[in-house]
DNA sequence: TTGCCCTGTATCGGGTTTGTACAGGCTTCG
DNA sequence: CGAAGCCTGTACAAACCCGATACAGGGCAA
């Protein structure tokens, strides 16, 4: 239940706004506190954002209304809306990176953030909006110092996210880490907090994790599963040297891969190759475990 | 148990504010002594943390309580294993990692960062044992996937302080980076908290930075000074390069070197060299601005 | 063109929420 | 014993929200 400063955020559509809608439509019916105050609900939400994506197709305000509040299923659980004016949603974090402007960085993240929770937004916003940062940096489009920026805010959202998720202390627990070599972490951090939140415990190794090192963290650990990411086709070789190594040491060991080139390698026995998409990848790996 | 005093710091909410959240929400029981006084347990540690982290994501108080009451496994206890007397605050941390107990490694943060401010335990406590985990790697002792684990739970906790010291937006700008190569990050990220909570705005550029994206940064930022660690003797080359460059591009730029090897660049001309304490170090920093 | 409706926005007076501070008195600890 | 810490209760300012109203600009019909 959001108060209507919060849904106004989620939904981008004004304070203001919301309550002329309101009144002239009856678009949304919010519950109300003992003392009058507006408390939007998910569906609430999505009402608003339906009906400020069809008049931003053109639609007149009354046809949006009539059209959300006759068709509610056209208000469904969709997030992903372009920018008013058509720009892909990150593309406001990478000319904020290009301008070394912090405020308008980190503006851009409560935006992306705001949309939903976190499984809600990851796939469709976040990332894809880091990957924009990457490509921005690889055409020459903006600087690393800029890339490091806006790419160490984002780290840091989902940093806060990963400690907040709380262990559960009982539940089982997961390595997650990438193999050595590979750098690019946001990906292996957003799903050891997708992981987290579904109630299991990550030991979460961060980037570029010698072969050892896993194996010794196998060996020394309580842990039922590795999951090592594949962020590019260079880290394939390692990540498999990794998953040997792992199968030998601890052959119980529930081994997965995660990340846009785990394909890769799905030739390797018996090792488990996750979605592309973090939330689903969480999913699927917490159903093998137990 | 603790008292109200060591819970807020703790659970970073202030005395006044436990005190009106207990009262409002009813957000936490604590036991009471004979006296009157609160005692609280790690689990109204947990659940002070939590609705602060909910709040600081843009919910309502009041949401943030009922939210927190209503999901009360969110907020698991922590054990923290008795140290023996006379180790060193960081041994914990140490023993910790090395038993890939990440409840015991957030255990033992919560007890370094719960001993005081900020500005009192980064330098005495926290960063101390964050060079005990870089030792204990070195000597053996501890696995490089264990420092990582470690080390990455301390790097989240600077991050979220980071993100709360919130931009003033109309302060002074300032670079803050490490030079070509390296990698230990922590002890910039600590000074750019402490550097952020004196009301300077901190672009933060992380670890690696190359020459040219240092030149970069302060040629299209707005940026009054470039701060760049030292953190071994191998980033004394680096280091000098980046200063150099930075002094031909922005002959106004206030140069400063930070760190614990920042002491062998004091032959070079007009740049600062700082104290190697984090929290002097932002203050001599802060000094020389404006 | 004129006048009217639609629609997004701004403002006003008044109530609510929330973080912080203070006063006066009791408890703990060195 | 004195300083520091904690208690309850109260107060307060800033931010937030409410309903109501006003208003400007665009579209549209007379």
């Amino acid at each position: 239940m959001y108060t209507i400063k919060q849904a106004s955020l989620r939904s981008g559509v004004s304070v203001s706004l919301m309550r002329a809608w309101e009144r002239r439509y009856a678009v949304v019916h919010p519950d109300r506190t003992s003392s009058g105050y507006r408390l939007y609900d998910d569906d609430g939400i999505s009402r608003l954002r339906a009906m400020r994506g069809l008049i931003e197709h053109g639609w007149s305000a009354r046809q949006a209304a009539s059209a959300v509040l006759e068709h509610p299923s056209a208000a469904g659980p969709r997030v992903l809306d372009a920018s008013p004016d058509g720009s892909p949603p990150g593309a406001a974090l990478v000319s904020a990176a290009a301008q070394y402007d912090l405020a308008a960085v980190e503006g851009a993240l409560d935006d992306l953030f705001g949309r939903g929770s976190f499984e809600a937004v990851i796939d469709e916003l976040v990332l894809p909006a880091a990957a924009m940062l990457g490509q921005a940096w690889a055409s020459g489009q903006i600087d690393v110092a800029a890339e490091h920026l806006a790419s160490g805010a984002v780290f840091r959202r989902l940093s806060a996210l990963f400690d907040m998720g709380g262990l559960s202390g009982s539940g089982p627990q997961v390595l997650v880490g990438l193999p050595p070599d590979s750098r690019h972490e946001l990906g292996a951090l957003a799903f050891g907090v997708a992981l987290r939140r579904l109630g299991v415990d990550v030991l979460y190794l961060g980037a570029d994790v010698p072969v050892e090192s896993w194996v010794d963290a196998a060996a020394d650990s309580a842990a039922q599963a590795a999951v090592v990411g594949v962020v590019t086709a260079r880290d394939i070789p390692p990540a498999s040297e990794v998953a040997a190594a792992l199968r030998a040491a601890r052959p119980d060991l529930v081994l997965a891969f995660g990340g846009a080139s785990a394909g890769g390698l799905s030739a390797i026995g018996d090792v488990t190759v996750l979605p592309a998409r973090v939330v689903e990848a969480a999913r699927a790996l917490r159903g093998r475990l137990r």
